[in-house]
DNA sequence: CAAACTACTGGCCAAAATGCCAACATGTGT
DNA sequence: ACACATGTTGGCATTTTGGCCAGTAGTTTG
């Protein structure tokens, strides 16, 4: 936002951004902001982003409640170092790898060796035109078997939040093309520049921080493997005492084979794990029921009140009631 | 996305979006993106988000690089349960309260009682209109200065993600617009849904699990209070051993304290820290320098080779040759 | 004015997390 | 078959963490 810097010498990096009807507008709005947020120390822009359509001028369909018409049309494409496909509605290749003609051509101009990068269902379009044959890929992840159905030769994985298989990036649904962009920052500048863009973003502490995970698991893992059975398991009797001993004897592993692999899974150690689950199901329970205070700290396992009360504080930054209070749903 | 999904009985809570030009184009889209995705268990969509601008029909600038058509006029602002100002470039009030007689006269035709939220610059605008005058807010942490110079009597706190003064509520910058969304859907209908909502939306680990801090520190913390002194002179020997006790030591402060104060300042236990600075600097070693990776592991306090080896591999999956490769710029 | 309440501090200690190491597997090239 | 890299496991020792408690202000209330 708020970007109308001056711009002494124009940016070298030419990011272009296709919007193919009917495009999901916040895919779309994720280059632009991310991108023009990279800057250097003294404020010069480091990249031109544009968004293009099939056809200059023409209207676009956002799937947010809009149309919108881009500044650039296709030939956009063909100058552009980084192209980047924002999530569309699936494109159903009759037969595959066929994809409408303007498209097709469109495609055909980006000058090779160019980078290549989609979001979210974005993916789609590049498997279509078989840019991802045999390679390493990902997608929105409520999508990612019928892209397997589709197209069964990309190697896809719906676990990470990208994939950067160097010259083609693809990312998960939608938030992940924050993540991906700022990666492509980072490849492309360092760290000190994509974290700058992260905090003028306001993506807080989250993975802000700058490397953050630049391969993350989203998918949650309910296997039956490893320690996801000892972690239901725990979730069941959260009131109960269940000390680390414990959970490790349940998983069969020792305590400290456990611990690791606890948190190789899960990101978090045993302990915050727990704790948090605890808080998180007393949160449930104040909204949820009436019980009171006390008895929810005590269902929680979080013993008494006043250690509820610590937890909320430091979490949420509330107290039981007031969160009850606010969330409290007629 | 991909939320084309039958809608049998049409959702009762009508959210509409006002894009003033010219509109943050990222702002604009995470309402219709969060709302919409916030379903039943069954599929059924919660709310009907609108796009309205101040002229049914008429184009708007977006900053994002296109101009978009909203499929709504001031006239969505009347039916509306909840109206949501996307960022936009700050409106000059010449005259202290003064807004544009088309902007004045469509805010006037909110209902009273009607749920008012702005993303970003957007509180400029909720604050030219008098709306925030004594009461909490917040904005997009670079623009904080200039909204105190502009609105003195509003109580604004830029250290927050988003603040709910009830019937009015404001999130800071950009991405915060999302926990804003998800914090209103938590509201209106509890956790579940907002979790699901945002799973969907691939708001991953993150503030994903759901209740996540709703109320969060932003800007970070420089100042010469506290343990900021202490965590400066700790960076500036990151390759010292660094105790606990000696932290303390350097802060005047118990152990205890130390610790207790350290959390509450950065969210993270100092040990936790520590090591994620170490790693950082370690990467940032690695981007900058042709040292090798035994160097670095020494320049940055994680002892041997092997240790890095394990720390990256566990934040960020790859080994320090990968990374150093793959960011390696020119 | 005293009791009650809150906020902060620091000590103590049990529990947890984690670095390090040695013991094995498993796989690989010679 | 053998040396060797790579990965996993469990034990051990050490540090860190955080619950609990008591002491000391500063503030509010009866």
């Amino acid at each position: 936002m708020c970007k109308d810097v001056a711009m002494p010498t124009p940016p070298s990096h030419v990011v272009a951004v296709l919007a193919l009807e009917p495009v999901v507008g916040f895919d779309l709005t994720i280059p632009p902001t991310v991108f023009g947020a990279a800057t250097r120390a003294d404020g010069t822009k480091l990249y031109d982003v544009r968004i293009c359509g099939l056809e200059l001028g023409a209207p676009v369909r956002a799937s947010a409640g809009f149309s919108l018409i881009p500044d650039y049309g296709p030939e956009a494409l063909a100058e552009a170092d980084t192209v980047i496909i924002p999530g569309t509605y699936i494109p159903q290749p009759r037969h595959e790898g066929s994809l409408p003609d303007d498209l097709a051509k469109a495609l055909d101009t980006i000058r090779p060796g160019t980078r290549i990068a989609s979001i979210c269902t974005g993916a789609f379009v590049l498997a279509a035109a078989g840019l991802l044959d045999g390679r390493p890929a990902t997608t929105h992840w409520q999508r990612a078997q019928m892209f397997r159905d589709l197209y069964p030769q990309v190697k896809l994985d719906e676990e990470l939040l990208f994939i950067d298989d160097g010259d083609i990036v693809t990312s998960a649904g939608l938030a992940a093309g924050v993540d991906l962009c700022l990666h492509l920052i980072r490849r492309d500048f360092g760290s000190e520049v994509a974290n700058r863009a992260a905090r003028h973003c306001v993506v807080p502490p989250w993975r802000d921080g700058g490397q953050s995970q630049f391969i993350e698991r989203v998918v949650p893992d309910e296997g039956s493997e490893g320690t996801a059975p000892t972690r239901a398991w725990a979730l069941a009797r959260l009131d109960e005492e269940l000390s680390l001993p414990a959970m490790a004897e349940y998983a069969r592993m020792s305590v400290r084979t456990f611990s690791r692999r606890f948190k190789a899974e899960t990101g978090q150690s045993p302990g915050t794990w727990l704790l948090q689950q605890r808080v998180r199901h007393a949160c449930h329970l104040l909204e949820t029921t009436d019980l009171s205070v006390d008895r929810v700290a005590e269902s929680a396992g979080l013993g008494t009140a006043a250690s509820l009360r610590h937890h909320l504080r430091s979490e949420l930054g509330v107290s039981p009631l007031a969160y009850r209070k606010t969330f409290r749903t007629g």
